[in-house]
DNA sequence: ATTATCTATAGATCTATAGATAATGC
DNA sequence: ATTATCTATAGATCTATAGATAATGC
């Protein structure tokens, strides 16, 4: 114990070596696994990735793999919870700081939530669609992506306009913004030179107009 | 030659019997398959469906569906099409139509566009994000997809507010507007039990506030 | 004769496990 | 001794083709 996963140091590490060496990309084995993943599932699409090409690209032969995670489900709920937990983090900051104006944080919410969406170097929001997904292993990511979407509930009713709302009509504007930014993972695949800034806070605005502010 | 596919008076048809005998669907064989195509696709996922189940849910043994279609991709292509094509018709005879208001003009193509999106049984628009999809196997898809965003960009351009734009402001309007459209299948997967229209016409409301209107 | 289907199957996967091996650590 | 990896493989697919068969049509 101690080091578990350190031996970033020399060379040096125990255990039978690779077959395939390669430059040391400095990352753990499972954070490896993981990026290749993350390429893969979102270039050739999830059901068509083996496990073999992922370990392969991970540096490690497809038995290897098991050491570190059950299977490829493991490494796609992995990959969805890390898109929702940085946005949920950062909702619930605002939503704690009442120094600053309602209207104003619905507003960076968006804008920061499109920034992950799109910053990263994969479109992993491309991955909610999956019907595979639909299914009780994705629990957990069902449970943060539900969080989320009520800090953008709760963010709407705490505008001006939002304060004035039914319950349905709230609902529905939630899902209208919740849409329009889960939309923009389409959006950005289509015009990828864009700078992301840039379409993070237009979308920030087009949020704002579809809750009525 | 003559009555091809016909046939759908009496029980009477030519060929070897089906091993699997069933209620006649009246359908004819190939649009057999593209519906059991669509419910299949839509909840296993693409890659997750064998040409064996489609096959078999179509009332036919996997071989026999070579008789009709290339594979699944020839099933998929036609699915997506099906998608686009009934609003992009909608969409130019909109534009021909120089009685009607441009902004309603606008609000009638975004109206009926997420009717046909959400109405149908299946929900095909979630296969819009599909990886396979982005290869040049789909390039008629993309084509008519294309044309329908062209239609919008038109729409919007037409505007008063739209007449004012440069060409980068009016590209992103337009990709917020039908991120917003292709958004709302995430949006109604959520909440399938939201009256269609009542939602079709929120997110035409919402997209003429994202348009500038 | 023509047609729509069937059965059978070759060849190519892919996943998960069993058991061997080549390092370091003590 | 412990660990991280390897090689090998059983068992389960899946796709696409070859060739047989059971109807109708002439």
């Amino acid at each position: 114990m101690g080091t578990t996963g350190g031996a970033a140091e020399s060379g040096r590490r125990v255990g039978r070596p690779r077959a395939a060496r390669r430059p040391e990309s400095g990352l753990a084995p499972r954070a490896e696994l993981l990026v290749a993943a993350a390429e893969l599932f979102t270039t050739l699409g999830y059901a068509a990735t083996s496990t073999r090409a992922v370990a392969e690209r991970a540096g490690m032969r497809q038995a290897s793999m098991y050491h570190y995670v059950s299977g490829k489900e493991e490494l796609l709920a992995e990959l969805l919870e890390s898109t929702v937990t940085p946005s949920l983090a950062y909702a619930r900051e605002l939503l704690a700081d009442d120094t600053v104006e309602p209207e104003r944080r619905l507003w960076e919410l968006c804008r920061a939530d499109v920034e992950v969406l799109c910053g990263g170097p994969y479109n992993l929001g491309g991955l909610y669609l999956l019907p595979e997904v639909r299914t009780e292993r994705f629990a957990g990511f069902h449970a943060v992506r539900a969080e989320l979407k009520d800090a953008y509930r709760q963010s709407i009713a705490a505008t001006v306009a939002g304060g004035a709302l039914a319950k349905t009509e709230l609902d529905l504007r939630t899902d209208l913004v919740f849409g329009l930014i889960e939309g923009v993972i389409l959006v950005h695949r289509s015009d990828p030179e864009r700078p992301v800034s840039v379409f993070a806070e237009a979308t920030a605005d087009a949020a704002l107009r579809i809750a009525g502010v």
